[in-house]
DNA sequence: CTCGTTATTGCATGTTGTGGCGATAGCATC
DNA sequence: GATGCTATCGCCACAACATGCAATAACGAG
């Protein structure tokens, strides 16, 4: 999980430890990060960018997340579509839960998806990476709405 | 789940009962399917069918998809990297487990799932596609690894 | 077998990324 | 402040799909 110590305010340092560089397009996008909570797409956050810096180039973008994702500031999964969603400082580690036919989304906390984890640990030992899950399935209402017809 | 009896013999006639057409490539698509079982990705797919047809249009084929998947004879997941992934004609329904450190992925059946999708039915009334699922994480090996180091 | 309807195709183009490569520019050192 | 190492950038090409549209071709009816 993001703790609150590793702000925003520490990125510059966080990558020098690393030999990594501050540069004008890490700091576009960490200023776009530090305004957004809760969850954005990959090309959100490159419109978001050109916004800052029209010349804001794609690939740039991505590769940046990907080491922010490295120093543990941002984690992402994907959609039921696949697409990458980034989960910028949550307050909790989550995974999502998405209604394929009404097209919801909630998010599932580490106590609900607890009995998977717990169980895939027990039996396997596999460590799951709740941040990456998203379950696709129908919700409560619209599994209604298909059983009053 | 794909039941033995709507077997790629009938897809014709499935196709016809909803007044949809039978064409060259959709039998171009069958035949690939009906010699392959397991797990295959859409553009591994769209390769196969080249090798009978060259002329083979990606479009035609990722839309063929989508209507065999409504006539239920295939089901798609996503890998970890959020592509698509297709099961073709699973014994029995499963979703999968993906190592992101060695790589490795697993099967699980709804036995091993069944206290994540349980729970979530009985807190939510939320109905889990597990067919869609593809979870994340570090498997044991791989966490051993690192522990000894 | 011939028609007419309309589902499907192929094409062009768009979206969301990924990866190689040479040029640029951080930044630690002097 | 100038210098050199090398991380990073911008650019381009490519992968994996998705979608609008006009031309084509299944196929049921006569
Ligand atoms: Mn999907
Ligand atoms: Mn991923
Ligand atoms: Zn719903
Ligand atoms: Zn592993």
């Amino acid at each position: 999980m993001i703790d609150a110590a590793s702000d925003w305010t520490q990125v510059r340092e966080r990558l020098h430890e690393r030999g990594l560089r501050w540069t004008p397009q890490r700091r576009t996008l960490v200023d776009v990060l530090s305004r957004t909570d809760g969850h954005v797409t990959g090309s959100e956050l490159v419109e978001r960018c050109r916004e800052i810096d029209p010349e804001t180039t794609p690939s740039t973008v991505y590769r940046t997340l990907d080491v922010l994702e490295e120093l543990g500031l941002v984690r992402h999964g994907h959609g039921a579509d696949g697409r990458e969603e980034f989960h910028v400082l949550p307050a909790v580690e989550h995974g999502h839960l998405h209604c394929q036919s009404c097209g919801g989304t909630w998010e599932v906390e580490a106590a609900e998806a607890g009995s998977l984890v717990g169980s895939l640990e027990a039996s396997r030992g596999f460590a799951v990476d709740l941040s990456h899950v998203t379950i696709v399935g129908t919700c409560a209402a619209c599994r209604r709405a298909v059983a009053e017809t």
